[in-house]
DNA sequence: GATCCTCGTTCGTCAAGACGAACGAGCGGA
DNA sequence: TCCGCTCGTTCGTCTTGACGAACGAGGATC
């Protein structure tokens, strides 16, 4: 999580996305239900709104709130198969390759896995609130809490909490899939 | 995005958090350098923190801004390949299965895509702000920007934005993959 | 040039958030 | 039992965010 104290982002993020969707100040304030002044002194990052003046102008913008505190980075970017820029090996059977790492605020992960059978992959609990979801590309994988693994194929999806003790593990070789880990 | 405003929620998220990681009420406030008092009206959703207040909690809570406002859902869930509950084909050679829908805030939806060779999809902006990610499983596709697409093969990676006019076709039978589509 | 409109900023007022102090409750040890 | 500690709440204050009004600037129309 950033540290820093996010008045001068929110600022940005106001005036970027009110310009974005071409509405005055004085309209979007109107919109919003709060004082054109109001608005005025955020945008200029001399303010310190509440979670409901905040709330307001996301409504009304029609943006989620937590895209005024996490400013977004538009791009467009090819991993290559196997050519994943961090890849992320923990034992032989195993490889994880980063494909996309949330930039800001570090929401959400992606991965590209592919397993070979062997031994499992037993994984610690992560940051509460994590959730992992899993879609099998290729082969069959036995995957999701420890206690109660579901055996998955080609096309399969399951979705568990990444919070409490979990395994994946190959059933095929060639296993492969993505995993989006997401810090809810 | 979530119209109410989300001053219960704040309060039932910080005290979820706070008695997760085990703290007291007196001592989180001093961690975020808040007074207690404060913290104890913000819990009892008699409130309406500033952005630096809440902002604070949620670095010495060490918790996403956004997990503040967004409360979670743990859950685990299998859908098995083709049996997707929300079937979304839109033209002949073209399916699309939606896995899993954000629950609470919509930040996110992770698509399962079968496509045949024949008519691009080609899709009008979304939202601004939205960003696709897409991975092969099998075969190879044509995607990204309608201007500049990209060929991907099987498990190569592409992320590309969403919010400008964009184009997905299979260039091999068979074609399959999936897509999280985001919302920033 | 004069009028009218909307733009965004600044000023003074008022309500509300943040604060510290004080309070009662609950608990453990002397 | 009494003392000391921490818990979470409530009260009075003081700061500050939100508001409406007024302001100057910039265009468009006549």
């Amino acid at each position: 999580m950033n540290r820093t104290a996010p008045l001068e982002v929110i600022a940005a993020s106001l005036r970027r996305e009110r310009e974005r969707v071409g509405l005055s100040l004085s309209e979007l304030a109107k919109r919003a239900g709060i004082a054109k002044s109001t608005l005025s002194q955020l945008e200029s990052a001399s303010g310190n709104p509440s979670v409901e003046t905040l709330w307001a102008l996301g409504v009304a913008l029609d943006v989620p709130f937590s895209r005024l505190v996490d400013p977004p980075a538009a791009r467009v970017q090819v991993i290559r198969a196997g050519e994943g820029p961090a890849i992320y090996s923990e034992r032989a059977h195993y490889t994880a390759t980063l494909l996309a790492s949330c930039p800001p605020g570090a929401r959400r992960d992606l991965f590209h896995l592919a397993l070979e059978p062997g031994a499992a992959r037993e994984s610690d609990p992560h940051m509460a609130g994590t959730v992992e979801h899993l879609v099998v590309s290729s082969g069959r994988m036995l995957a999701g809490p420890t206690d109660n693994p579901v055996e998955i194929g080609v096309g399969d999806y399951l979705v568990y909490p990444g919070d409490i003790a979990h395994t994946c593990r190959a059933l095929e070789p060639g296993t492969t899939g993505i995993m989006l880990m997401e810090h809810v």
